[in-house]
DNA sequence: GCCGAGAATGAATCCATCC
DNA sequence: AGGATGGATTCATTCTCGG
């Protein structure tokens, strides 16, 4: 439990999720983007590595890290979900939110998941990526989605964050992680986090989560099973501009919670 | 079996679609806009009536001819709907798609009983409406999704409609059905159907899939169990243009069907 | 016909009351 | 106790209407 790193808004473990979940509380917000584990309709097709399901085979960007974690099945991406899924409420106080990327295929299950945990499950954002690959007969893959709901009430935080939410995908070449999500979108999922809460991201990648977590005036905590990801992200940290506390809307009026 | 309206190309019946269904075939696709059976989180919200439901409190179109059917509960949603979707495979031809609309909380759900009819499940696309009813602390709800796929082999028609389709939602009030969805959306939903094919909506409504059918160059059947409806969609058919057989792209290149 | 100001609207949701 | 009913709430977009 000694983090790989802090300063006095954002912390990293470099652990597996299951090791730390258990020891945290007072977690305010839930935003993460774990492994679809998808692609494909046929085993087969979700056996090969991350590297090569998701960087498009016809692009020159074949190289990068990959990540681990994406080859379940839908029986084990729901038990698998449902435990981590699970853990995480346990860490939150009442009220807190959750948001979550998932892609087409696994979203029925990772709702199932949700509620499975326990979270009262609202509502489906959209990510529209404007171009999706082209499909003859068939509705190019422009979007993806975003779970959203919370651990018991719905604190009616003055925030109005839009249904669907337009934005480029980032090229390959200018990702640090192979599934990051564009800064814009990670302030979109943050869009119903009050300012001062405490984010969660047990899929830390590469700290996108993190990085909106502080523009938006809330601490941090990630969790990241690979080492090298941990080291991009403390030097992505220590780079940002330093955290400023939250001075925005008076806290006493954004309901319960870590504020 | 007796058409309630036919022309040329549109075909009415007035009937409960599963006493049709069974004796229909060479449909090329499947379009329709069910009964959602949702609202409300609890089961007191589903129970009212679809204009209660529907037509929001603080309007004043609490008006207008209702629908019926829109008060299952999950599991009699998933077997309703389950059993329909095996009737519209079984009259499809190889290689047939659908698309259906749903609203984010039926969207899994659905897309277990298309799987569970033996539908080949291939995607979501999302209807944006550009806003939606704004909720304190939570992600409007400005989405339809569309679920689509297709019997068996997906044929590569030469067409590559977007997989978000923005568009505003009409007003209450000029809608002849209250979730009447508008003429382009129709349009995009039918935007991987090859012209020649025959169009099916078991649920017509308004009949908006049979107008977009006819626009699009198809054939179109569809069934209604209420009689008013039928009417007016009746009425609506005579009015437009009639029927030109496609003169679109050469059939044959078109894939296996209807055509 | 064009423009701007003001009004109406929403495939809801939540909750207090009433049966 | 549990189901049914009705009111309050929210704001970007669309509609209406007058100039």
């Amino acid at each position: 439990m000694t983090p790989y790193y802090t300063d006095g808004q954002a912390t990293i473990y470099h652990a597996d999720a299951f090791d730390i979940l258990p020891r945290l509380e007072g977690v305010g917000a839930l935003v993460t983007d774990p492994p679809y584990s998808s692609g494909g309709a046929f085993r087969g097709d979700r056996m090969t590595t991350a590297l090569s399901k998701y960087a498009s085979s016809d692009s020159s960007a074949q190289r990068g890290i990959g990540f681990t974690g994406d080859n379940r099945d839908q029986r084990a991406f729901l038990a698998w979900c449902s435990l981590w899924l699970t853990a995480c409420r346990g860490a939150s106080v009442e009220g807190a939110t959750f948001a979550i990327f998932t892609d087409w295929r696994q979203l029925p299950t990772l709702t199932d998941a949700v509620q499975v945990a326990g979270y009262v499950w609202r509502g489906v954002g959209a990510w529209s990526k404007k171009f999706g690959r082209p499909r003859a007969g068939g509705f190019s893959g422009a979007c993806e989605f975003l779970a959203w709901g919370s651990h018991g009430a719905l604190d009616a935080v003055p925030t109005y964050p839009a249904g669907v939410f337009e934005c480029s995908a980032p090229p390959v070449r200018t990702r640090a992680h192979l599934t990051e999500k564009p800064e814009p979108v990670m302030a979109w999922a943050l869009g119903n986090v009050a300012p001062g809460r405490l984010v969660l991201d047990p899929f830390m990648g590469s700290g996108s989560t993190l990085i909106a977590a502080r523009l938006r005036g809330c601490s941090a905590v990630g969790v990241e099973i690979d080492e090298r990801y941990c080291e991009i992200v403390a030097r992505r940290l220590s780079q940002e501009l330093p955290f400023d506390p939250p001075t925005m809307p008076s806290p006493g009026l954004w309901g319960r919670g870590a504020l």
